[in-house]
DNA sequence: CTTGGCACTCCGACACCCCGAGTGCCAGGG
DNA sequence: CCCTGGCACTCGGGGTGTCGGAGTGCCAAG
């Protein structure tokens, strides 16, 4: 093992001994728990390099080392694999998910079963349905005045918004519209609609055209939105778990999370990594101010027809090897289900 | 005024200072900041007598006095009275409230503007359908085998569930039931739906009955469950906003809120006012180990078709009539919107 | 390049003390 | 009978000081 070799060693042994203690690790406990084969000087010795290589930082002298982000990073990307569950762990995830009566109960126990599993804080994404097709499309008149036009897929999405509309619309021409719209549309893609509801359109007499207009423009608003930008959430309290997670107050990392749009940006920015088949974000590389002791590990899920991403976000200093083999499970168990 | 009254006008005191101050209050300062018109020894003879009956209580020895749950109990009961908002507040409602696209984006708006008005946990519960009328019944076959059953009402609601059946099931057959059961059930009550089910079921060839069965089960699960049991939630960061609300932990009180079940029984325990038109529970009366802490302050929302709860959940340590207010002019607001 | 030794630093725990806020009680006065 | 000012007492919190231990960096020798 050249001395390079070592110090990566090294690096590795100060990340499981911090992730697993949470308290800074120091030459002697390092020399004691891990097979080095060298003393503490020379650990000493690699680890003021490292230090100077930006991978580990001291809190304050006298103090043992802490990985940086940079550090995690490292670790995450050249020294850790992801760590198989155990038979128990599996079996823990089928139990959860079996027996989900729509879509949003699918998520919401895969939202529930990632907490559990990573004990930490569980991110879902609703799946995207830009692949699949139109099934039927509804139209319900409210009270005078209001139409709730209701889009539902093949695979199973349905998609709801409320028009305005005038007052003297008659149920006859709402059921004209109602037909047409199922005759141009059922079947077809979703990425093919747009076109079509415009062609539509234009068949009305012009006297219609407001109506017309108005449903068009929400399911055209159904259809962009893809309801992409929303999710579902569990085991926030997992934040609380340990003070010593975060050091000020979980206050910040509870509002980033509430912002919705932060954590669908960053979902969004996340590929993930062809062999591990997940996706790392270590601390600073948010770019959040509330979340800068936080990681993100996530994973698409789903398959062809629809596809969002799900994850968990924890402490920095977290078991990467395990909540990675966690949510790659979970996602890979998803895909299943939803795929058929 | 009697002594008694006095001694009233000290618990108020002492409730309002010490929601404001967060500190346990003493004799000195009440003097100081109320006009009780008399002498800070007469106040310590009022204290002692409200420690006595068990209103307020010590800390420790040589410390001000807080109020306990039954201090707050009478204060809420008959010491305050609910604090009209704000000009600026109702115009806040009124805009965060409107252009909601669907239901789903009322109600999220609506915990929203809850959360940010009180700056504490809001919680919002879906609204029953109960006493909405069907409009319309989709059967949508996914893959072969799956039967995507969808059900429509008048108010707008969605319901959605997937149901395994036999993959020989041919598309005509599923057309067939889906006129039947749109014929049958189309306008009623869903209240009587349960017994028309029934009925039309019976009307198929015996060798269809397993489709029907299954559809059938899946209609009358959709309309049992009503989805009260699905609320949303905001604001949790306002949980952590000052540690002095929570001195041990926000940990419990997160896991409370977490467990659906916790947060369901307790609204659907409480009843409004009749003339505050709002419900209080206060820290025990919660009956739950982790709420020991925390108060609910929630009403009823919505009109005839459909009506749910809604609320908000903070430190015992909160400002009742001003929250009050939020959580019933709130109430108002979306019982107008879902109205009509 | 590794190792043992050594001097140095600094955090954290503990002990201590003191101050001030707040109380309860009492005797006197309206 | 109730209110009041005075007084002694209690107790928690904050500030200071001390001490020990853990950990480091450096150096000279192997």
């Amino acid at each position: 093992m050249t001395s390079e070799e070592r110090k990566l060693s090294v690096l590795r042994a100060i990340v499981e001994d911090y992730v697993e203690t949470r308290e800074p690790v120091g030459s002697k406990v390092l020399v004691e728990r891990h097979a080095l084969g060298v003393s503490s000087a020379t650990i000493r010795n690699d680890m003021a390099a490292l230090e100077e290589e930006g991978l580990i930082a001291q809190p304050h002298t006298s103090a043992g080392r802490v990985p940086t982000d940079a550090g995690y990073r490292l670790f995450v990307d050249r020294l850790s694999s992801v760590k198989p569950l155990s038979l128990a762990e599996k079996r823990a995830i089928s139990t959860l998910l079996t027996d989900a009566v729509d879509l949003d109960d699918v998520l919401d126990r895969t939202v529930r079963a990632l907490a559990t599993l990573t004990r930490q804080v569980a991110v879902v994404q609703y799946p995207s349905l830009s692949r699949s097709a139109v099934r039927h499309v509804e139209l319900v008149p409210l009270v005078p005045g209001r139409l709730l036009v209701v889009l539902i897929t093949d695979t199973g999405r349905v998609e709801q918004r409320t028009v305005e509309v005038d007052p003297q619309v008659t149920d006859q021409l709402v059921g004209d519209l109602r037909a047409r719209l199922n005759a141009a549309l059922a079947g077809r893609r979703l990425d093919q609609v747009a076109a079509l509801l415009r062609e539509t359109a234009g068949a009305f007499r012009p006297e219609d055209r407001d109506l017309v207009a108005s449903v068009v423009t929400a399911l055209e608003d159904a259809l962009s939105s893809q309801r992409e930008d929303r999710f579902v959430l569990a085991g926030t309290a997992h934040l609380a778990r340990s003070p010593l997670d975060f050091p000020q107050s979980i206050g910040p990392v509870l509002e980033a999370i509430e912002e919705q749009v932060v954590l669908l940006r960053l979902l969004g920015e996340m590929a993930d990594d062809p062999t591990s088949g997940v996706s790392v974000r270590i601390g600073h590389e948010m770019h959040h101010r509330g979340l800068l002791e936080t990681s993100v590990v996530s994973s698409g899920y789903g398959s062809g027809a629809q596809v969002a991403r799900l994850g968990v976000l924890g402490p920095t200093r977290m078991d990467y090897p395990t909540t990675m083999a966690a949510v790659r499970a979970v996602a890979r168990y998803v895909s299943r289900i939803i795929g058929g």
